[in-house]
DNA sequence: CGCCGAGTTGAACTGAATCAAGAAACGTGG
DNA sequence: CCACGTTTCTTGATTCAGTTCAACTCGGCG
């Protein structure tokens, strides 16, 4: 997996990967198998994780026991819990293996030497942060203002190959909608497609 | 105001601020007439700002002509735009004054040469960014889990001073729903208030 | 004064939630 | 490999929170 993630890395354009290989050094590689936590509530996490192969999801459960997805990480995706990290607070999150799931992960304290010593690295991980911001941000955008078919087909432009690996409530939890008006949305655009 | 942001800076714990003197010299001051845009949709915006005084709103039009407000900056918030940063896009959003605001802001380049130079201004910009993230996540959680009453008293919290500042259309396009809804809500909470 | 924008209120409507039941798919052990 | 129980998904009927549309109030200001 350490090899795919070099690959990874070296896709991305405008940095230079004088950092990979120690990087990459730095990096712990782990399997999860499937329908067990990485992180459950009340717990810590200081690691960022990079998905080569498989499937999470970070979620949170309210006061009335229902689930709120926050986001799925598959195949090239990054998850953490950069909340709590830096105020040391346990995590109000769970991470959660939905299929047997093959992590790159790495934490602050390489982070901390990789940029004292690569200003390249410094780059990467501004651009990591950044991405996810923007993420999030469009993210927002959608929920003020799409309708339930709208929030359904956004999520199948973000996640093109996810709606028949993820369980259905947990993709009607990440719109927003219950699981019984996704079925309907679904069967909706089933009649148009055809 | 450049002493009031030096004040702010030095509010914030966990950081030393020998880079502060420096980060200050290339900081630039603004002040924004009310009513007037920072930026507007289509046009670039490199700049990061913060806020000393007054009152700014990042939002975007949707194809309907509808707004969608992403964030409120009154004072000590920042506010940049972000996505549209390293990939060299036009942005998508529109950044206005509700009040004539007097605003610090700095480039790219700045951070960047105070990376190099300054390990601490790495720790405090990194922060920065965590807790943007953490902002939004937290955001995206109650607009997927509250209702219209629940949804205006986050808002309450979250920017205490400002619902008599920001007009109730603004306020309700943050919520994601209708200004009606939340005219009902406010009567509502004042009855429950005597 | 009278106009204008911001906020409020009322009434009708509707998209999605909820409740309830059944169908399909899935996994496990015999 | 089948049977059975469990979980996931679908479908229908009903309800409801919030939207929409329209009219009205209020305060400020030329």
């Amino acid at each position: 997996m350490f090899k795919e993630f070099s690959e990874y890395l070296e896709k991305i354009d405008g940095v230079d990967y004088d950092f990979v290989e120690e990087f990459i050094e730095g990096c712990k590689y782990q399997i999860i198998p499937k329908g067990s936590f990485l992180l459950k509530e009340g717990g810590y996490l200081k690691d960022i994780f990079w998905v080569g192969q498989g499937l999470l999801v970070k979620y949170s459960i309210d006061t009335e026991g229902k689930k709120h997805v926050i986001q799925f990480a598959p195949e090239n995706w990054w998850i953490a819990e950069r909340e709590a990290v830096f105020l040391g607070n346990p995590s109000k999150y769970y991470i959660e293996s939905i299929e047997e799931t093959k992590v790159i992960s790495f934490d602050e304290e390489l982070v901390l030497k990789l940029h004292k010593k690569y200003p390249t690295f410094n780059k990467f991980h501004y651009r990591l942060l950044q991405n996810h911001i923007e993420h999030l941000t469009t993210r927002i955008l959608f929920l003020l203002s799409l309708n339930a078919e709208e929030k359904y087909l956004q999520f199948i432009k973000i996640y093109p190959d996810l709606s028949l690996r993820v369980p259905l409530d947990m993709i009607a939890s990440y719109l927003g909608i219950a699981q019984e008006s996704l079925s309907r949305v679904r069967k909706e655009l089933s009649h148009k497609r055809v």
